[in-house]
DNA sequence: GATATTCTAAGACGAACGTCATAGTCAATA
DNA sequence: TATTGACTATGACGTTCGTCTTAGAATATC
């Protein structure tokens, strides 16, 4: 199951989260991933713009997994929410803040230079928030509110992971987990 | 007043915070700016680094002078609060969504490379963190809970202009600034 | 006006960049 | 076994990267 191109796919996401798609070269990649060096121009003829769609896609699908194992059916919303929160701390500081949100560290310096892979960072945001959403629904928060929330939710998410990283220190990602299990409480009120 | 010196600095911030520090070359900052090119060598005889530096400086103290600015005295903390996000909204909108946080975009692609641009990004939020705290307190917030909620607030406006300008809407950060406005009210309580 | 200092001009340097072409290996089918 | 298709190896292509050198112009100081 791990062909050289699905190694290509991870070492790239690793990379681009922790030094950005730029400063992430495409030969660095193919000698990161083990993947033998003719293989990268078979299986991305279209050069490291393609890997970083293919990328882009892998994590966000897997940021949406996260998302939707955090608010399982049966927990209350709080409870999704200080454990999404917690898990995402406890990965960051793990990596000794060096791995942060996969997308946003792409988004930010491609947005004004790539407009393919700024649609993949949009839809990549547009799909977590509406992951996030019925995540919301499903642990009981009224249908109504949950789309609001689940914005602040992911505003939330990002800066504290942004905040967190820089100053490395998981109270932000805590500190964050709180404020949005009081705005869920005042949403039950 | 406008030194050779000075626009370079004000053509790095400017590049950094649209297409971060790795993308940006040293040739075209200077070519950017205008300044001569024996000059770029002559201020910045330590290279890109240097003027990395010198930019991030320029970003810190003109984002928090921003803070100063929305916790004017006499004016309430929403109000604040409400102004800050707004006019940071416009900013971003009138630049095609491609000028956001001119520290983050550097910062996410440099923490786990150059330890000297991340110690300054760290300054950075370090910096504003203080700046929104004594800003809410001149604005009536009780000085126990306005550290906390500089927190909070920092991690909203990053956050918001994270997802703002990837989704190229404002209304994550009119969102961010109700929030915001809601935790100060539960404060007032 | 002589002299010292600051600033600018122009371009060479090696290294690394992303891309691409050609030839070679290998497994499977017929 | 012959042959086809998928995959891999190797390295050259022209650019652009950040840095550095050397020489010339401008400006200040006495």
């Amino acid at each position: 199951m791990s062909t050289p191109r699905d190694r290509m796919i991870l070492a790239a996401m690793k990379l681009f989260q922790r030094e950005g798609y730029a400063a992430t070269s495409w030969r660095r990649l193919v000698q990161d991933s083990g993947a033998p060096w003719g293989s990268a121009h078979h299986y991305f003829p279209e050069g490291k713009e393609q890997l970083g769609l293919a990328a882009l896609e892998v994590a966000t699908e897997g940021v949406a997994r996260l998302f939707e194992r955090s608010f399982a059916p049966g927990r209350s919303a709080a409870d999704g929410v200080q454990s999404l929160f917690e898990v995402s701390a406890k990965q960051l500081e793990g990596s000794g803040y060096c791995e942060g949100c996969p997308v946003a560290t792409v988004a930010l310096e491609i947005a004004s230079t790539s407009p393919s892979l700024a649609a993949a960072c949009q839809k990549a945001f547009d799909r977590w928030r509406q992951e996030i959403e019925t995540g919301l629904v499903r642990c009981g928060v009224a249908a109504d509110r949950a789309g609001q929330l689940s914005g602040t939710l992911l505003t939330l998410f990002e800066g504290g992971l942004v905040v967190a990283r820089v100053t490395r220190s998981t109270e932000p990602m805590l500190s964050a987990a709180t404020t949005m299990r009081v705005l869920l409480e005042r949403e039950a009120a």
